[in-house]
DNA sequence: GGGGGGTATGAAAACGATTTCAAACATCAT
DNA sequence: ATGATGTTTGAAATCGTTTTCATACCCCCC
C-alpha cells in the first residue's frame, strides 16, 4: 500500500539499513546520503511511527492528561507543555477526562498500551489514592493537584496561602461573614479550604465553608440559595473559575451588584474577570510557568529515575479588582 | 522487559494466536478463554498498540487539528468530537496550531506518519488552498472553514446569513453607522464580511469593514484608536469571540459604556458574554451539534469513500442582549 | 467403518522500521 | 608486503502483535 523503507532503498539502490541510518543521522557517506534523499522525495516516502516505535521500544510521546479541557486554567498549562514538549522532541497526546475517574482509569490504561514515555495529570481526589496502589509503567508529574502521601512529582500551587490571602484581604476592607465556595472532586478544594479556615480563624472570624461539584450550575444554585432564604453574607470566595462564575451568575440574575450586596473574590485570572462589573479579585496562578516545570521535571525523572521526589509549590498573586472595594465606600 | 503475549501465552498454555483470539473476539473455546483470562490478570498483560496498529494495518485513531485549542469554541466542538469518537471505538488526538501554518504542515504530517484513519481539521486561509496540492493518504473532514472549491467534506456555520442578522438587528434598533471588524487569518472572516457588506447595502447603509489579526489585543487596539482619533461609530460587529473582547476591553479601558457609547455585537456565546455590562448580543453556534456532524461525516466517508462530497451548513442562533438595545433608549 | 465437513488450535509469516553482526574495503604503521 | 585497525555497508534478527495456513480432532452420514 503506502510506500516502505524499502521502496525508498531500492530506488536509492542501497539497503533499507543505509536508508535507515541516512534518516536517523547515522555514519553514511555523503553520496549515498544524497542518493537516499533523492529517493525519499522521489517516493514521497513517510516512516510508518508504529513499526519505528516497536523496534525501538521508545514513543517518544508524552500524555498529558487533564480534568477540564474547556478551562483556560487547563489550557494555559496545557499550551505551555505542548511548547516545551515540542522542544525536547517529544509528541503529547492531550486527554479529557472531565473529572470523572473512570475516564481518568481509561486514559491510564491507553497510556500504558501507548508505551508513553511519561504522563502529566491533575487527577481527581479518587484516582489521586488509588494511583498509589498500581504503579505505572512510566514516570508521572501531578500537576494542580497532588497526593497527601506523595509518591510522584508534582507541581502545585500554594493554596492554602493563596485562600489565606484571599480571606485578609476582605478582613482588611471591612468584610466580616465570609462564605467559602470549594470544589469537592480535587485535592485543591480541600487545601483552600484549610487555607481559608486558618484565616478566618486567625483574624477571630467564624469559617462557613461548603463543598460543592465543581461546576457553574451548582454554585450558581448554592448562591441563589442564599437570596431566597434571605442569608446572604457579606462577601463569598470561590474556589476556581467555574464557582466564580456560578457566584456572579446568581448575583446578576437577582438583579444585584457586586461589591454592594455581596462581594465577591475567587481563583483564576481568567480574561472575563476582568471584564464583569467593576472586575472580580482573583488570585492569579503561573499557568505557562506551572506547565513548564511540570515538563521539566519529567525530563529530569526520565533522565534520572531514581532521584529523589520533587514537588514544587508555586506562588499566586493576587489581583485586587472593584468586586472587593471596601465596604460601605459605595 | 514488559509482559507480552507470549508470557500470557505461556502462563495459560497456550499459542500467541490463541491469546490473540481470545482477546480480540475470536472463536475460542469457552474453557481456554478462560484460561487466558486468568493468565492476562496474572501477568498484567497489556497489548502494545504500536505492535497491534503496525500488523493490522488500522490505526482506529483520528486527528482533530484546531486553530486554538482556549477558544471555548474549539474546546466545545474538541469535546463533542471526542465523545462521538469513543462511542464508535476510535482514539482522537487532539492537535493545536494556533493559527500558524507551519504548525499545520507539521501536524498533518505527523498525521500522515501515525497512518491515523481520518483527520477532522479547522484550517487557515493559507492552508486550505495548499490542502488542495498534496492529497493526503486519509480522509479530511473541514470545519469552521472549508476551501472555495470544496475537496473535502465539511461543516460550517452560515456565516453569510449569520452576519445579515446581526446588521439587521442594528439597524432595527436604529443604528446606523455600524463597523464591522473581521479576522484574517480564517475563511469564516471573509464569509461574514460579505453578508455584513450585503446587509449593509440592502438597507441602504455603507460598509466599513477591517480586518485585523484573531487577537484580543488586535482589536482592542483597532477600537482604542477610535476613540483617541474621535471616530467612534455608533456600533461594532465582531466577527469572532477574541475581537469580541478586545472591543470590549477597549470600551473600558476609554471608561465607556455598551450601548450607550458603543453598541456591540458579536459572534460565538461564549458564557462571559452573558456578565459583561447589560449582556452582549452574540451568534450562538451550535458547537456540539458541528462536532457530531463532522465525526458522522468522516466516519461515512471512511465506509464509502467514492461517496459524493458534501458540505453541512448550519444555522447559527441570534442571542439578543442589552449591548445592543435600542438607540436612544437610555 | 470410512470419508466428508466443519471447528478449534498452533506454527509460522507478516507488518515496517531499527539494530546487531559480519563482511568488505581502505588506511596506516611496521 | 603484512597485519592491525577503522569505517562504511548490507544481511538478517528483532520488536509484539494479527492473520494465514495447515493440522488435528470431532461429529455425522452413508
Amino acid at each position: 500500500m503506502a510506500v516502505s523503507i524499502k521502496d525508498v532503498a531500492a530506488a536509492a539502490g542501497v539497503s533499507p539499513a543505509t536508508v535507515s541510518r541516512a534518516l536517523g543521522g547515522g555514519k553514511v557517506s555523503a553520496e549515498l546520503r544524497a542518493q537516499v534523499e533523492a529517493a525519499v522525495k522521489q517516493t514521497g516516502y513517510r516512516p510508518n511511527l508504529s513499526a519505528r516505535r516497536l523496534r525501538s521500544q521508545e514513543a517518544q510521546t508524552i500524555g498529558l492528561i487533564v480534568a477540564d479541557i474547556s478551562n483556560p486554567f487547563f489550557t494555559g498549562v496545557a499550551r505551555a507543555v505542548e511548547d516545551e514538549a515540542y522542544k525536547a522532541g517529544l509528541r503529547v497526546i492531550l486527554c479529557n477526562t472531565d473529572e470523572s475517574p473512570e475516564r481518568e482509569a481509561m486514559y491510564l490504561q491507553l497510556m500504558e498500551e501507548e508505551r508513553v514515555t511519561g504522563v502529566i495529570f491533575s487527577p481527581t481526589r479518587t484516582t489521586v489514592t488509588k494511583l498509589m496502589r498500581h504503579e505505572p509503567g512510566f514516570p508521572v508529574v501531578l500537576i494542580d493537584r497532588a497526593e497527601a502521601g506523595g509518591r510522584h512529582d508534582a507541581v502545585v500551587l500554594d493554596n492554602f496561602a493563596a485562600a489565606q490571602q484571599l480571606v485578609e484581604h476582605l478582613y482588611d476592607r471591612g468584610y466580616r461573614r465570609i462564605i467559602g465556595l470549594f470544589g469537592n472532586a480535587s485535592t485543591t478544594g480541600i487545601e483552600r479550604h484549610d487555607g481559608y479556615v486558618a484565616a478566618m480563624r486567625h483574624v477571630g472570624l467564624t469559617p462557613e465553608a461548603r463543598f460543592i461539584a465543581p461546576s457553574v450550575e451548582a454554585a450558581q444554585h448554592e448562591v441563589a440559595g442564599w437570596f431566597r432564604a434571605n442569608t446572604l453574607p457579606e462577601a463569598v470566595i470561590a474556589s476556581n473559575g467555574l464557582l466564580l462564575m456560578g457566584a456572579v451568575r446568581a448575583l446578576r440574575e437577582a438583579g444585584r451588584e457586586t461589591p454592594r450586596d455581596l462581594a465577591i473574590a475567587g481563583f483564576d485570572n481568567e480574561s472575563w474577570t476582568e471584564l464583569t462589573g467593576p472586575g472580580l479579585t482573583v488570585i492569579e496562578q503561573p499557568v505557562a510557568e506551572i506547565g513548564r516545570t511540570a515538563m521539566r521535571l519529567l525530563l529530569e525523572r526520565l533522565d534520572e529515575p531514581r532521584a529523589p521526589l520533587r514537588k514544587v509549590v508555586l506562588g499566586g498573586r493576587c489581583m485586587v479588582r472593584g468586586s472587593t472595594a471596601a465596604r460601605g465606600a459605595t
